[in-house]
DNA sequence: TTGTAAGCGTTATCAC
DNA sequence: GTGATAACGCTTACAA
């Protein structure tokens, strides 16, 4: 970022025009302000013989327009989140965006101070994809940003005023819950999130929803987790110290799910004979753990590609969109079958 | 990016300064120019009272600094990849650094594309992570980055004037195929990389030398491949037919190994007991196939960590590292097994 | 259609 | 220790 690179100045001076003309033609304002076509001509060869390359940051300094945006993730190498910021930046590199990831390990503090730093850091719009806390932290940082121009957009239900792309989790996870009443299962333990967020909440409720549509008490099913694969292996004494033993296992995002799996192996329960398990999300690994994963898939590129979309679009001067959503599926492997001694009702 | 933040300007006058004094509390520069403990306290004063945050865009155009880095990769949604970025995302965030990621796909053109990019969007590092090709087609992109003073660092070999972390692709592959050597296999196939791709070109080496030194041929026993996963179930067939049977697989890199393990599994083939699969790279999921795998562990996130950190040395001023390397090791898990009909020799 | 000139918010070079 | 003032490279009214 230093040397001899040419700048405009050079540009005009070797054109013969102004400097607002060079700008003008480099800029793409062309289309707005014309420019006579040999003019135009000649400020294309000059940069071209100069090797220019325009200096972002004089431009953003300007124009207040970085050409970036920052995501918020839990963790980039989650799968999960991986999977997102692959499809923001499919969208945003489309569009001559370039995308930052920040990965706040779920902890709010980080979250605030990455949020603080986006206060000084030129980006012109925010994805706020880590998921979203029952009790928002950063909810004066997002709003002086707000305010200062920035466009911010969530991915799942924030209590953050701002627009968000939803994710069926309550709907996806009821639906699972409901496959696996089919199944004939009726004592289904549920491997809850981290108690604060929201997705995990939501997920929670459907599951709690399903089984009380069936007339079933949830009491003592429900286990604690925090979206950890070990959680996932953490609770499987307790799986088969229940009595009468629980059939089927509900996690609620594959992480959990695929530890489960691998503790219930090493206690030599056979899945789905013995005992079925469910995720949710479908993360690129769930078809490959045996038996593949039953589970809830979420369009997470899809739903990276819309966010960036709308922000693209909100940046553009179009209002937020009023209604941006993303429908889960029933994803159906070999992990989940009917219960050994399915008695039904 | 816009309304009515604060400015130093509004410092200054606030706490009556002068703007370089303002500048010079803000920006640290302390250190070097003594400023009095009383103005050092107004002016912080008054940037607390004014919420004052600095525009980054500003700094940089003014010193040249951006606070940023960029990263090249394949796909930041593989998880190879993915790990590496955290590791870089750790340190850097540690020292005030925001990272961008650019996912190119192994295509040439792509990368150059982003290359292109930097030259002009502000970031004062870039990180080469994507894998090196044995034919570079960004050289003269680099050079001229590297002229401006960006500082270029490598992962993995690359034919580029950069310092790089060198990853023992060779060395690593090498003591695998001697493991399976030494549980007794001598019909072992070998599932390559994409053909220009230095990595995928090491590790091939790499297992031909240790077949080499056992005095063995390696001939008709490399399979083309690409490192995705289909590649690896693709190669099923022939490996079926292969006279006399082969009984280990030795896939370049693991998502080729799982995928193998797919395409062997739907074939009704029992790993380990007929034929061993082994990888390379260790991703998380790799402990979550049955069998788990066997493969060749990189340190991933260590060398995103070390990668920056070494960019960060030159941006402070130091020379290039000269030997940067991170070492893989041998994680034995359970799909391979010595062949069943192991007649040794 | 093109040119002039005033910013954009900092840092940096000199003086004092 | 502190203060003017000139960059930094570009965009953008406003004129012509």
């Amino acid at each position: 970022m230093a040397k001899g690179r040419a700048t405009i100045a050079d540009i005009a001076r070797s054109a013969g025009v102004s400097l607002s003309t060079v700008s003008r033609v480099l800029s793409g304002r062309e289309s707005v302000i014309p420019i006579g076509p040999e003019t135009r001509a000649r400020v294309l060869a000059s940069a071209a013989a100069l090797n220019y390359r325009p200096n972002q940051a004089a431009r953003t300094l300007a124009s207040g327009r970085s050409q970036a945006v920052a995501v918020l993730v839990h963790d980039i190498s989650d799968p999960y989140f991986s999977e997102i910021v692959r499809g923001i930046e499919d969208v945003a590199s489309a569009n001559q965006y370039m995308v930052l990831v920040c990965s706040t390990d779920r902890d709010p503090v980080r979250e605030r101070e990455y949020l603080l730093r986006m206060g000084s850091f030129p980006t012109d719009g925010i994805i706020l994809a880590a998921g979203g806390f029952e009790e928002e932290a950063g909810l004066d940082e997002v709003r002086s940003l707000i305010e200062r121009g920035v466009v911010i957009v969530g991915v799942a239900r924030h209590g953050l005023p701002i627009p968000t792309v939803r994710i069926s989790n309550e709907e996806g996870a009821r639906e699972m819950a409901e496959h696996l009443l089919q199944l004939g299962h009726r004592r289904i333990a549920f491997i809850a999130g981290p108690p604060g967020l929201t997705t995990a909440n939501d997920r929670l409720a459907g599951y709690r929803q399903a089984l009380r549509e069936a007339g079933l008490s949830a009491d003592g099913l429900v286990l604690a987790g925090d979206f950890t694969r070990e959680a996932g292996q953490r609770v499987v004494p307790h799986l088969l110290r229940s009595t009468p033993r629980v059939t089927a296992v509900f996690a609620a995002n594959d992480k959990m799910a695929i530890g489960c799996l691998a503790g219930l192996r090493a206690a030599g329960i056979v899945v789905p004979d013995e005992v079925s398990v469910v995720g949710f999300g479908d993360v690129p690994s769930a078809q490959d753990t045996e038996p593949p994963l039953t589970t809830v898939t979420i369009p997470l590129r899809e739903i990276g590609r819309q966010v960036m979309r709308e922000v693209l679009q909100q940046l553009g001067g179009q209002p937020p969109s009023a209604a941006l959503s993303a429908p889960t599926t029933l994803t159906i492997r070999r992990s989940a079958a009917p219960p050994r001694s399915g008695k039904p009702g």
